[in-house]
DNA sequence: GCGACAG
DNA sequence: ATCTTGTCGC
């Protein structure tokens, strides 16, 4: 019955230590291909999380939801949500284990095979260079672009006050060169920036072009904003029931 | 030992 | 992420 449709990780798995967990972020990083997505898709989707205690269970229930964009009017085309109640708990670096599952589990039941995905965390601005995004493009082999609120790793300069600015996030290897890995991206003027950066099957400035394109109004993308009130809704609904 | 630290 | 009221501003 609950089968886990995630190739990645079993959120009902015993608990794998951390050296494990970076193993298999490591593998997953060796598969993420980052080449440009030049036209950005008529049908985009978006997919974000949100978590309430389980009044049942007394553990977490976590609810992912996935929204097909259509970038011609930024009207929501189709949904879906899934739940699932036990996960790993939130760790930084380690977001992907705990949130990835229900997110797939969401947009396995969209009818349309997604052309490309904008996920709430980051791609490869990453300490293994496989965050939320790398997960869930690698698993699904579809394009992904990772846009977080906040930043993770990787410095940047300072971004000017006007929407489009930005400036590239570099990380630092160990062997002490640079790299590239995303970039703090102003969507709105004078507002926080956003932290753009590959997921998997785009390039850095293909997923900033694609990231301003989708949040022409507001600080976040069209499909987080859908996704975030999705996932908040359902939430609700399954509160006061469990199983 | 003291910060930093996606959601 | 989630807990939480009012409030300042367009």
């Amino acid at each position: 019955m609950s089968h886990c449709l995630s190739p990645i990780i079993d959120p009902t798995m015993p608990i794998m230590p951390d050296e494990q967990l970076s193993d298999l972020q490591r593998a997953i990083a060796t598969k993420v291909v980052l080449q440009p997505l030049e036209q950005l898709p008529r049908f985009v989707v978006g997919v974000d999380a949100a978590y309430a205690p389980d009044r049942v269970g007394g553990g977490t229930v976590a609810c992912g939801a996935a929204v097909v964009i259509d970038t011609s009017s930024f009207e929501v085309v189709e949904q879906a949500t899934a739940t699932n109640h036990k996960m790993l708990d939130y760790q930084p670096g380690f977001l992907a284990f705990r949130e990835a599952p229900v997110l797939l589990e969401a947009i396995a039941k969209l009818r349309r095979r997604p052309e490309l995905i904008v996920c709430d965390g980051q791609g490869i601005a990453h300490p293994a260079k496989a965050g939320l995004a790398c997960h869930v493009g690698v698993a699904l082999d579809v394009p992904t672009i990772g846009c977080a609120k906040n930043r993770l790793v990787g410095e940047h300069e300072t971004v000017d006050q006007n929407r489009g600015d930005s400036q590239s996030l570099q990380l630092t290897e160990t062997d002490g060169t640079s790299t590239s890995v995303g970039a703090a991206v102003r969507t709105r003027d004078h507002v926080k920036c956003v932290f753009v950066s590959p997921g998997h099957m785009v390039d850095v400035p293909t997923s900033v072009a694609h990231v301003l394109a989708l949040a022409p109004q507001f600080r976040l993308p069209e499909t987080t904003r859908a996704a975030d009130q999705l996932c908040r809704a359902a939430l609700a609904g399954h509160e006061g029931r469990s199983k």
